[in-house]
RNA sequence: AGGGAGUUAGCUCAGUUGGUAGAGCGCCACCCUUACAAGGUGGAUGUCGCAGGUUCGAAUCCUGUACUCCCUACCA
């Protein structure tokens, strides 16, 4: 056997082991499997985005997923894909052709999208390599993009499939428009942010002269869409002035008062100015009074040629302007510092105005209600539950949504003009002629769909829809979709929607939402903020397995998670910890002896020595644990349950007992422990598997019985070993809790009387009862070793002065720990040890003793409680004399 | 404004049917003990935000309250 570093090297291995694994395929789903299947799908990242740790959480945990179902014998399909990201990857290449002094209107729509796709090609592998670097187990060769033929094919039929039936439909309406992509954006796209304005007090004088009214409004500006001016109907200062006419300052026009109940009395004036085409409550008050819709803006956010001498100015300098012509004609009273929410455009970052426009709509409503429905009935659960409510509540309130973007990259909307009939053909195909009068002028819509329109048909576009495929028959739906709770109304909700109206079946049957990676001050990570740690440059340093250990062992339901460098440096500690168990016990099995199956049915329980019996019986609990916390999605759990036992159990104590036996003669208590060891060993990297996959695909192919890969392995449970299992047993357990208890309480003595590790001392154990004295008996060897002990002699106390001494009490065991102190050490330490002990011992006794007094409780707590607190109460005692007892014979 | 979440050891956080408070890191002491100093052994550390209530018993259930955070919808 070759030599293996001390140190762990993930860097050589993780590459080497990756390039294997998809070598040897053992990614890939199977269209046709005798297999139960489990399917997720891959929420697509941007394809010329990189990794970050927000990804690096949301893929570990379908990893995770995807491989414990892999080795629990599923037949698995974790399907992979890109996202075109419409406004986002435009953005970048515009930006790249700024470099140049090129802009995007220079080279026209079709070398501008063949520039976007160079950059696809060229930069679209970067995330997908960085995805492989964190061992992500996709079926890679079913990788899917947005924008690849079959995907766009779905987009198209969904689209007109959707138009026929009356649900997607074209309007004038108000839209936020983004004045920085020159685009619409959905509601959601818009990000409010608290701004410090001005409240500006504005006279509108009466046209009859008789007064004026006094409007207060924070968007001066949009005075020149002004078409009303509304109070509210019972307001007695204005109630009088309905039905009249006002003159818009600094215009011509006059505009009529309105009586509206919407308006609040108590704000500003108690006056507001309506305008239709800027704003959404204005909006819908225009339509409710019929009023005009005058718009104010153009695309590019500046005052358009209806606004006379401010055409052309940007919104900001048109305040300006416009506030101090208000000055000068004495019809600016005053201004209030005001603070409130103005939308941002979370891509540009621009101010969204709200703006009339021509759009494409899905009317929402309709396919909600499915999509509520199978929410409340339960075949859609989410994990955490709580977010169900969030979920409904959207549902309630949703709105028609805006799918056409003014942009270039991305699906283009399958729609044209007639040239001579201007009517709209529709089709899946590029249609020859106008459906309506057959004229062959036609013209594409220019405008693309929003980026999540495709993403929403996800589930079943990658899977080959329209078509009917295998692919669908097996995995749709799919069994759990893994996403972060920021998504859940862009993504989540219109994936059920379109499943339930496409496929006639939801998506998915599990939301699992997990929170969203901040940084050490509780911030969200942003590149802005230089905050965003590259989770390419942590799996360098570290491997990917620490990473993703980190990842999963911080995850708490549903909560965001602050990530900590500090805890990354301990799970690649306990990497190398790892690492080193497997280097030593390798070597312990260097001449191990490979038992047919005959040989191992023959293998007797009474063969096996207390300590292996104890690992098989802790290994048991540790199957255990992690399977019930695996089914329920309790990650973080099952993965410290697998460092527990790892490193508390199997390290720190098994490896311990072992070594006389493995470093002695070969005997049959020699082979026994191999034997235990190697099957221990082996259940610790599968268990390991899906959280560390690099490391314990590497430990695994050394192991001296293995098949052919630890990811193609069943993964352990008390079911599938049931028979190694067996060989574990309580009493063993127990046994060995005591002779820990007692190495702990020799090594507390030692190390609290400051007695030199090198330093061979006499101990003598003092058991109350037989039980106790054969534990003791059979175990003497290895408390001796791991104690540091040169004598230890097990019976009745003989003197008791100038001794230190611990009572252990345990699994109904009594054992007095009994050190001699005499010219080792300053016996007042000992005397303080035994009392601080004892303090503690006291407190326990009186809280419990008071407990057991009180008939209240006596009689209302159940037997089992109050069996135990006597029990407790007995040990107590017994543990105090005995120390009270020591301290006298001290002093 | 409405909804949700959080408040536990110096730090980051666990604590799922209410029964004597846990981990990791950090800290202190001792140790290069031939798997591992990215290690070992031992130790210290908490009126579980505050105030009530239910209960024999509350970090855990209920009510109120303070602070922090998130989401949703608004104020012209």
């Amino acid at each position: 056997m070759t030599k293996l570093s001390d140190r762990y090297s993930p860097q050589e291995v993780e590459k080497r082991i990756y390039a294997w694994w998809t070598e040897n395929n053992y990614f890939s789903g199977a269209d046709k499997s005798t297999l139960p299947p489990f399917s997720i799908i891959l929420p697509p990242p941007n394809v010329t985005g990189s990794l970050h740790l927000g990804h690096a959480l949301d893929h570990t945990i379908q990893d995770v997923l995807v491989r414990w179902k892999r080795m629990s014998g599923f037949n698995v399909l974790w399907l992979p894909g890109t996202d075109h990201a419409g406004i986002a990857t435009q953005s970048v290449v515009e930006k790249d052709l700024k470099k140049k002094n090129l802009f995007r209107t220079q080279l026209g729509r079709d070398q501008f999208v063949e520039k976007v796709w160079e950059w696809k090609n060229q930069y679209g592998d970067h995330i997908v390599e960085q995805m492989k670097r964190l061992g992500e187990s996709c079926d890679w060769n079913r990788l899917c993009f947005t924008l690849d033929e079959g995907v766009s094919k779905a987009v198209r039929k969904v689209f007109v499939s959707l138009y026929e039936k009356g649900q997607i439909y074209r309007g004038k309406k108000l839209i936020n428009w983004s004045p920085g992509l020159e685009s619409a954006i959905s509601d959601l796209e818009v990000e409010y942010i608290e701004v410090k304005g001005q409240l500006y007090y504005i006279k509108y004088p009466l046209e009859d002269g008789s007064g004026e009214l006094t409007v207060a409004t924070t968007r001066p500006e949009t005075l020149l869409g002004d078409v009303a001016v509304a109070v509210h109907p019972e307001d007695e200062r204005y109630a009088s002035w309905i039905g009249k006419n006002v003159h818009l300052p600094l215009t011509q026009r006059k505009i009529p008062v309105i009586g509206d109940e919407s308006v609040d009395r108590e704000f500003g004036s108690g006056v507001v100015k309506i305008t239709p085409a800027h704003d959404f409550n204005d909006y819908n008050l225009g339509l409710k009074h019929q009023l005009p819709q005058i718009n104010i803006l153009n695309k590019n956010g500046t005052l358009n040629d209806s606004c006379g001498v401010y055409t052309g100015l940007s919104v900001v300098e048109a305040r300006k302007r416009l506030v101090s012509d208000l000055e000068q004609q004495n019809l600016l009273i005053k201004t209030e510092p005001h603070t409130h929410q103005v939308g941002h455009c979370s891509r540009s970052g621009w101010v969204v105005e709200p703006l009339l426009s021509e759009q494409w709509f899905v009317r929402m409503k309709e396919l909600a209600g499915p999509a509520q429905r199978v929410v409340e009935s339960g075949t859609i659960t989410f994990e955490p539950e709580s977010w169900t409510k969030t979920y409904l509540h959207w549902m309630e309130i949703i709105q028609d949504w805006c799918i056409s973007r003014q942009l270039w990259w991305g699906h283009r909307i399958p729609a044209w003009t007639c040239l001579k009939c201007l009517k709209l053909t529709i089709a899946e195909e590029d249609p020859k002629r106008c459906q309506h009068c057959a004229h062959e002028e036609l013209q594409q819509d220019e405008d693309v769909l929003d980026t999540w329109f495709s993403s929403a048909l996800w589930p079943f576009s990658t899977m080959g829809w329209p078509e009917e495929t295998e692919t669908q028959k097996t995995f749709y739906p799919t069994s759990v979709l893994v996403t972060g709770h920021d998504i859940i109304f862009f993504w989540v909700a219109r994936m059920i929607m379109m499943g339930l109206e496409f496929k006639k079946d939801v998506p998915f049957r599990k939301v699992y939402i997990h929170g969203l990676i901040r940084d050490a001050n509780g911030k969200k990570m942003s590149k802005s903020s230089g905050t965003a740690l590259d989770p390419v440059k942590l799996i360098d340093e570290v491997g990917a397995d620490a990473l993703r250990f980190t990842l999963i062992s911080q995850l708490a339901a549903g909560r965001d998670l602050k990530f900590s460098l500090p805890r990354l440096e301990g799970y690649r500690n306990f990497m190398n910890k790892i690492w080193n168990a497997a280097r030593f016990s390798l070597q312990a099995l260097n001449d191990f002896k490979v038992m047919t199956p005959e040989e191992e049915a023959q293998l007797n329980k009474n063969n096996l020595s207390t300590h292996d019996k104890w690992i098989l019986f802790k290994l048991g609990v540790c199957e255990k644990e992690v399977e019930f916390y695996l089914n329920q999605f309790r990650f973080s759990e099952s993965a410290q349950s697998i460092y527990e036992f790892v490193w508390h159990q199997f390290c720190d104590w098994y490896l311990e007992l072992i070594k006389p036996s493995l470093q002695g003669p070969q005997n049959s208590e020699r082979v026994m422990s191999q034997w235990v060891l190697a099957q221990v060993l082996n259940r610790v990297v599968r268990l390991l598997h899906p959280f560390a996959p690099f490391i314990s695909e590497e430990i695994y192919q050394m192991l001296p019985v293995k098949s052919k890969a630890c990811i193609l392995e069943v993964y352990p449970t008390v079911r599938t070993d049931r028979s190694l299992l067996a060989f574990g047993d309580e009493a063993s357990a127990q046994t060995m809790d005591i002779v820990v208890a007692v190495i702990t309480a020799i090594r507390n003595i030692r190390g609290e009387n400051r007695i030199k590790p090198g330093l061979k001392i006499t101990v003598r154990l003092s058991p109350s009862d037989d039980k106790s004295q054969k534990i003791l008996g059979a175990n003497k060897a290895i408390i001796m070793r791991l104690a540091g002990l040169d004598h230890c002699e097990v019976g009745p106390a003989a003197s008791l002065s100038k001794c230190a001494l611990s009572p252990i009490r345990l699994h109904s065991s009594a054992v007095d720990v009994i050190v001699p102190l005499e010219g080792l050490v300053d016996l007042k330490i000992e005397v303080q040890r035994i009392h601080k002990n004892l303090e503690k011992l006291k407190r326990d006794f009186v809280t419990l003793e008071q407990r057991l007094q009180d008939k209240s409780f006596l009689k209302q707590a159940p037997e089992e409680v109050v069996r135990q607190g006597h029990e407790q109460l007995i040990t107590l005692k017994s543990q105090m004399s005995t120390l009270e007892e020591a301290a006298r014979r001290l002093s």
